[in-house]
DNA sequence: TTGAGATATCGAGAAAAATAGATATAATAG
DNA sequence: CTATTATATCTATTTTTCTCGATATCTCAA
């Protein structure tokens, strides 16, 4: 089932954590120029800084919520900016009303 | 986290299709004398004959169930019943409306 | 066009989860 | 008390996940 692959990656602190953190980024990342954090996101680096694991695993994790569908990531020059898909998010909220 | 190990206990299949059936428990199971499947649950012999796995399996999966507390158990003579926990799963839906 | 920075991917070892069979425990019928 | 039935636990094997370091790719600045 696909919600199995949306719970999969939640089952995990850090990626929770990235979750969490994105749904209010300017409370948790260095505001970065031309950047709109809520529009766009937050790069790779910031969250590894955070986060505390090295950029493989950050990336593969990201990599991880976005094959999920709880993030979008959007590439601008060299970086990557993720930030949250608050579609899935409301599909999961509305699965886990109606369906469990 | 607490909630992680609800994830988990949420990231498979067989697991996410037993909270499913024992929402509306007769429906998918068959009626057992003197036992209020709403009440007090469906057994073990009855949600593995479901699930199609072993009972050494379905016994595990159950008790993870039980220990992420989406699941009580309740025995009665030879069986163990199990129902849902329908106060953590509140606390999972609140969790996901607001913090997530 | 080359070098440096940011990110992604690959390969590997360790840890955890999935799953089964065998055995132990609990409860009852007889 | 003992045989039987239902469930739980233990042991073991396979599969998946975690996590890293190394390497590849992509983009821009010089």
């Amino acid at each position: 089932m696909e919600n199995v692959k949306i719970f999969k990656a939640l089952a995990n602190d850090y990626r929770l954590q990235i979750l969490f953190w994105l749904k209010n980024p300017e409370k948790y990342f260095v505001h970065e120029e031309n950047v709109d954090m809520r529009e766009v996101g937050v790069c790779v680096g910031e969250i590894q800084k955070q986060l505390g694991l090295t950029q493989s695993t950050t990336s593969h994790y990201l990599s991880m919520l976005q094959k999920a569908n709880l993030l979008v990531a959007t590439r601008i020059g060299k970086w990557t900016y993720y930030r949250r898909n608050e579609v899935t998010l409301k599909h999961l909220r509305d699965f886990i009303d109606k369906e469990l």
